[in-house]
DNA sequence: CCGAATCCCTGAGGATACTG
DNA sequence: CAGTATCCTCAGGGATTCGG
């Protein structure tokens, strides 16, 4: 939790697009894993997931509180916000570690497939 | 395998639009559970997968076949085609298996959410 | 029976710029 | 720092009709 977020967190090869298992939209599975550890200010999201443009997170992360999955927390002093997971969103952690797990075995044979068919 | 697909097999309450975890294209996720048994055929899928247009089947299929996923198979006989499951679309069915266990714990949960935010 | 062809429309997602 | 405000594109998904 007090480790910043590893920019390289995510493989920029391997994005969403060939991913074809998602939770919520499309960058809600990579929001909730940077979560697990703990609270994340907003600015502090945006190092891995490096492409989502303010508008997009801000879009996503409303519609995970709507689902009750995160809950914002303005904490005191000058513009800090708190993203963190609520227990209902923690119960999507092992769905997504399944997740990555699958894709880790079988993510190739799914690229060799989609080369093969053009 | 034999026995026909149950038309009621996928809650019409509960349609994808609620449901946060996705595998492949909206359509995905419940072709592979209506392929788990056996072989089907396209006029079979569409019995359970009521409100889908054939338009749209197909080309959920043909994304499915791109990915490795399904076969499609030309059998003897006046337009006879069979969809199945490969290996690969096999490998999918615990994660599937895992959403569904993690809707039918946590969905309620989800609802209320969602209806607590309006 | 198994689609293909056509048309359409909404909305997810992004680019860019600005603000309290 | 944590967003808003516009504008735009494009593809997912659907309705309807047609064909071998």
């Amino acid at each position: 939790m007090r480790e910043p977020l590893d920019p390289e967190m995510f493989d920029p090869v391997c994005p969403s697009e060939v991913m074809p298992i998602r939770v919520g939209d499309k960058w809600g599975g990579m929001i909730i894993q940077c979560l697990e550890e703990g609270p994340r200010r907003f600015s502090e999201l945006m190092v891995p997931l490096r492409t989502v443009t303010p508008k997009v997170l801000t879009k996503s992360l409303r519609a995970l509180e709507r689902d009750g999955f995160v809950v914002r927390t303005e904490r005191a002093g000058p513009r800090h916000v708190e993203y963190a997971l609520t227990p209902l969103g923690r119960s999507l952690l092992d769905l997504l570690d399944a997740a990555r797990a699958w894709a880790e075995t079988h993510m190739d044979a799914l690229l060799d497939a989609r080369e093969a068919a053009q």
